[in-house]
Parts: structure tokens; sequence; C-alpha cells
DNA sequence: GTGATTAGAGAAAACCTTTTCCCAACCAAG
DNA sequence: CTTGGTTGGGAAAAGGTTTTCTCTAATCAC
């Protein structure tokens, strides 16, 4: 009762054989009791106990995972160096893991072959229990070959093999949400601004906005496409709201559904020089709900917001079930998307 | 040639064992073979060889781990959710690392206590060679305690327990460039708008600007803190353009030096809604050079870059040269910030 | 032809834990 | 006193690799 009181000072690790030494046991013995297993007294068991925690005895995770054959840990491969999607995803799949144990190696392969190659074969040689790809956008392939690596793996948010299993985001349901908000609010003159047309996810969110504009019998105006940034978000604007346009639909625009946040910052801002009211005269919802831009515009703006850290813990959840054992159906599963109603868009007209 | 040309189908991972048996050999000489250690002839060397090759045999990481006392990894903390800071870092990490062949756990903390134990309690689980800790601000200590660990443990932007080796930028040097920069231009009203008091890096940097400007023998404002928001850099321009302070210094301001870049997207939109050019009339320097900021705004933002990517990447090496048992000073390094220059200044009076 | 090296390769221990199998002792029933 | 079952616990193999030590046969000097 000295000095010792502290857990472990831990210079090199205390082993079982340790602990077996110190209660007078076998190692064999002392596995049982902490793990457990095996038939001994209730004595014994509370005695080999007793010494592991005073001596601070941690199990060797490497010992354990070449006999198990399982290393409770996974791979995660992303090419999304600012981890904008990456990152929501990654804190979603480490949370669904944390708790069961399982860690996670996160490589960043850039674009590069070569690199992408290398973290693979790292992993394998670490021999993690499966891998998970996840990317910046859902229509692109990481640069890595994922078949016939020998442990499962699962896509999310990015663009998955033939036959593997993909979670991706329901951009479609997304962007129904964004005009059907703007429909119950009473807008009626619906535009939509979007990203490049080499996105899978511009056309997908585009075509759920004719569908919705057709299904409630409003005049569809073909989504104008640009680049991701704001100077797009205000060069749309002038396109929009200058004469030449409202010879087609006869009015200009009382709301806009926009790609991403930054269009809708860049949208807000030219709206707003126009001397057009933000939600009075023209509202705007967004796509990501990036909060630093969504909470940074004049009013704050709603915005459609992926569920990026739900995707991710679904992924982490299915991986883990595919390394115990169990099967599951191959395919894409998209998640739904949610609504975050800040205030670009205005209340209902009864409200 | 029918069917396996590929290299490995690996169901289950083929072993050094069966390599030695394919080829004739004990394991023992297999290994030497493999790992150019031992002496034996040059051809029975090459068959070995040659066969691994063949089967596609990787050797189990676990095993050498196991034997080596070193698992070729290293734990990653962060408290820094949305990555903004990490990501550079980490990935600056991950490009020293990777070609030692060593893997990186990333753990998110939160701010969690119990998440943090839980995270230092898997990583020394599975035998980290040793911890890189990095945060948001490095003023605060990450919710872990992390002495007398047994691994070695560096600190990379957060602050660091007393007598371990830190590495975190110079803010001091980073705002130094930033004001002898507008210096250089010309620029003799030379106003700080930066966060919240609360934040140590607001006091260096304040404190530099001051230095450099009684240097200069140059007219010093006291630096006006609020937080890192747009809004605070619209607020900031009001106080410092408006009448009641140019009673002081007799003139309004020629250029701004913000504390980071949001505020300076404000102050730029600020000073064009007052019909302020930017930078005819006044210059913005910002802080971070968070590229998505930076890039957006109009002109583009002139800020300073904490080169954290090399920070990260000095920490891996430090930390590998650590766990490789040699000494290292303890004490916080600061590494030197450079200026990325926009358009956001203007160019020298005699360019 | 003798003794001393050396080249080439294998046996076995080590790393740490888990698990299967086995043994000794004890007890009750026949 | 045997048979059979149970209880408490140990011995040993397994997992895959590295490394040290040992052994044999061949080469060399004399």
């Amino acid at each position: 009762m000295v000095s010792d009181a502290s857990p472990a000072p831990a210079k090199n690790p205390v082993t079982l054989r340790e602990v077996a030494a110190t209660a007078g046991v076998s190692v064999a013995t002392a596995s049982k009791a902490l793990n457990g297993q095996g038939r001994m007294t209730a004595e014994t068991r509370e005695r080999i106990r007793e010494t592991a925690q005073r001596l601070g005895f941690r199990p060797n995770s490497l010992a354990q995972s070449l006999l198990r054959r399982r290393s409770f840990t996974v791979g995660l491969l992303t090419n999304d160096t600012y981890g904008r999607f990456s990152l929501p995803v990654m804190s979603g799949i480490s949370d669904a893991l944390v708790d069961k144990g399982v860690s996670v190696f996160l490589c960043n392969v850039e674009d590069d072959q070569r690199l992408g190659q290398l973290h693979v074969d790292a992993m394998l040689d670490k021999r993690v229990d499966g891998i998970i790809a996840t990317g910046k956008r859902i229509d692109r392939h990481l640069p890595v070959d994922l078949s016939n690596l020998g442990v499962p793996v699962i896509y999310a948010f990015t663009q998955p093999d033939p036959g593997a299993i993909a979670f991706v985001s329901d951009d479609a349901g997304g962007a129904r949400l964004a005009v059907e908000h703007f429909w119950r609010l009473g807008r009626r003159r619906i535009a939509h601004v979007s990203g490049p047309a080499s996105f899978a996810v511009v056309h997908a969110r585009a075509q759920a906005y004719r569908d919705v504009l057709t299904e409630k019998g409003l005049p569809v105006m073909e989504p104008l496409l640009g680049s991701w940034s704001e100077a797009w978000g205000h060069e749309a604007v002038k396109t929009l709201f200058d004469g030449r346009l409202s010879k087609r639909g006869g009015e200009t625009p009382d709301a806009v559904f926009c790609g991403n946040d930054q269009i809708a910052r860049g949208v807000i801002d030219a709206l707003r020089e126009r001397g057009l009211g933000v939600p009075g005269d023209v509202g705007v919802i967004g796509f990501d709900n990036w909060q630093i831009v969504a909470e940074a515009t004049r009013p704050p703006l709603t915005s459609v917001d992926m569920n990026l850290a739900a995707l991710g813990r679904e992924a982490g959840l299915t991986l883990l079930s595919l390394v115990g054992g169990e099967p599951a159906e191959p395919g894409i599963r998209k998640l739904p998307c949610r609504l975050v109603v800040r205030q670009s868009c205005g209340r209902p007209p009864d409200g």
C-alpha cells in the first residue's frame, strides 16, 4: 500500500503468464477465469480476476487476433481529402463499431492508384476483418480494385463494383423533399440551379424536381446546370431573373432549389444585391446541409441533409454482420435524406 | 494456364508453411529467403521467392507484430469532428508513415472522456507503436490522459502535457507575415479583427500584430475581438469605419488583418456593401487559408496558411524516430506559417 | 590424411492467448 | 471394492512468423 495503487506503470505490458504465476495457477486456468469459461471454484476465479486487475493485465489483441483469425479492425478507404463527405461517414462508422471493440484504419488514397494499392495491401497484411470504401461522389469508383479480396467489402457514398453492397443517399428523395416543401409553402414558380452535368446526382435530383412539378401540375423550368460554386449561383440568378426568361414563363421564380449549399449562398447573395428579399420574394433551399455554409447565409439556409453519419453507421453494422458470416443481399441501398428547415423559405401562408 | 494466372484468389491466405512445403524447404529457410537473411544458394533463394510470388504469399502482420513487439500501427486521437484542422494534419501523418508500412487508427473522441478512454484502451490493446493527439485548438487538452502509457506520444495542434513533445503552428510568426505584407504594400493604417479572447491564438496573433506595428512606427489600433464568424466580420467593419473611430486615428483603416477566413469574408462583404473597394481602398488578409472560403470571396482572399500537413508530417516522423528508440528533446516546436497571396491586398505600389 | 573452417539448411524456441483434451481426486451408487 | 460420474485444474497444440542454435557435408590449409 505504499505506492502502487495506480493501475499500471506498464513499461512492458504484463502478460497472462505473469498473472497466472502470481495467482499460482496455469495460464490455461487464468485464461478461462478471465473469460468466464471452464469450471473452477468461485474462489479461484475471483482470485485470478483480482490478480489480473491488480497487475493491470490487458490481453494482447495481436495474440488473440492471430488465434481467432479476426483482428477486430476494419479499413476505411477514401479519396475525399477534405473530408467534407467522408468525415461524417467515418464518424458514423466509428460510432457503430467502437462499442464492439472494432477499430478503424483510415486511409486516404487521393486519386492515386499506386497509393490505393499500397493501402489495400497494408490492410490485408494487417488482416482487417473488412473494408469500407467511401468517397466524395457516388458516381466515381475509387482507384482501387476491391474484388476478390477475401474479406467483405462495403461501399458507402461511392460507386460500388457490380454485385457488391452499397449505401448511398437517396438524392431523388432529397430533391422531392425540397420541392414539396416549397409546394406546401405555396410557392408555384420553382427553379432549379445545380452543378455540372457530369455528376450523376445532378440528373437524379433534376429528374425528381421535374417529377414533382409535373405531379403538381406546375410549370417545369429547365434546370440550370453549371458548377458547384457560389459564382455560379450568382450567374444563375442573372439568367433566371433577367427579362429574357420571363418571356417564357411569364414570371420570375418565387423559389430556387439549389444543387448544393454553396450555389444557394451565391443565389441568396445575388438576390439580395438585386433587392429581392429572401424568403419574402424568393425562397431558397440548398443541398448538403453543410453547417458552416448554411448557418452563415443571411437568412440561414434551409437545406437537404444526406444523413451521412447514419449512412456510415448502417455501413459499419452491415460490414460487421458480414464479418460474422451472416448473408446479405447485394445491391444498392438508398438511405433517405431529411430537410433541415432554417429561415430561407418562409412560413406556411396559413401559419 | 487455364484459369490461375491471377495473383491470389485468397479465400484463406497462404502461409509461409505452405510456401516452404511447396518449395521443398523448411519454414526457417523460407523465411530467411524472403527476408534476405541467412545463407543459402542463390538458386534456392530464387526458387523460394518465385514460389511465394506464384502462391501470392503475404506475410501475416499479426504474427510478425507479435514476435517483433511492434505493430507498425499508430493511433491518431482527435476531437475535431469536422476535421477542418485535423484532416490536413492526418493527411500529413499518413503521408509520412505509409511509406514505412505504418497504418493509422483514427479515433474521434469528441469531447467525451469515456469515449476517449475507450479508444485509448483499444489502441493499447492493439499494441499501437505510438499515439498522436491532435485537436481543433492548441490551448485545449483532449479529454484523455496520455501520461505513462508505455508508448510514445506526440501532440500536434493540441495542448500537450507538460514535458511532452508537441508541434504547433507559429501563430505569432503567421501574424507577422500578414502585417509585414501589408507594410510592404504601403498600407499604413492596419486594423486587426479576431476571434474570442478565450483563444490563446487570438492573443498570440494580436501581440505579434502590435509588435510589428510598433517596430515600424505605425499607429496601433486596439484589436477587435469577437467571434470566428462572418457576422462578426460585418459588425467589426461597422465599428472600424463609422465616424466614432475616426476621431481617434483620424482616418479609417486601409488594411484589415483578420483572425480567420470567415471573419475576412464578412469584412470583405461588408466593405463592398459600403462601397469600399477591396483591394483598392482596403486590403484584407485572412488566417487558416481555408481554400473553400478563401477562393469564394470576391476578390479571392490572401490568407495565412498554417502548413498543417507539414506539421502532421513532422509529427509522424518524430513519432517514428521515438518508436525506433531515438531520443528527442521534449518541448513545443513551432512550425512556420506561410502567406498565400491571392488578390485581396493589391500589388506593391512600384509593381 | 588430419584438423579447422565454412556453406547450406533444418529444428526449435519465442511471441501471447485460447481451447481442446486429459488427469486426478472425490463422491455416490451398486 | 468396483463402476461411473463429476469437479477442479493442467498440459499441450494451435495460430504464423522470426531468429538462434545446431548439424552435416564440403572445402581449405598443411
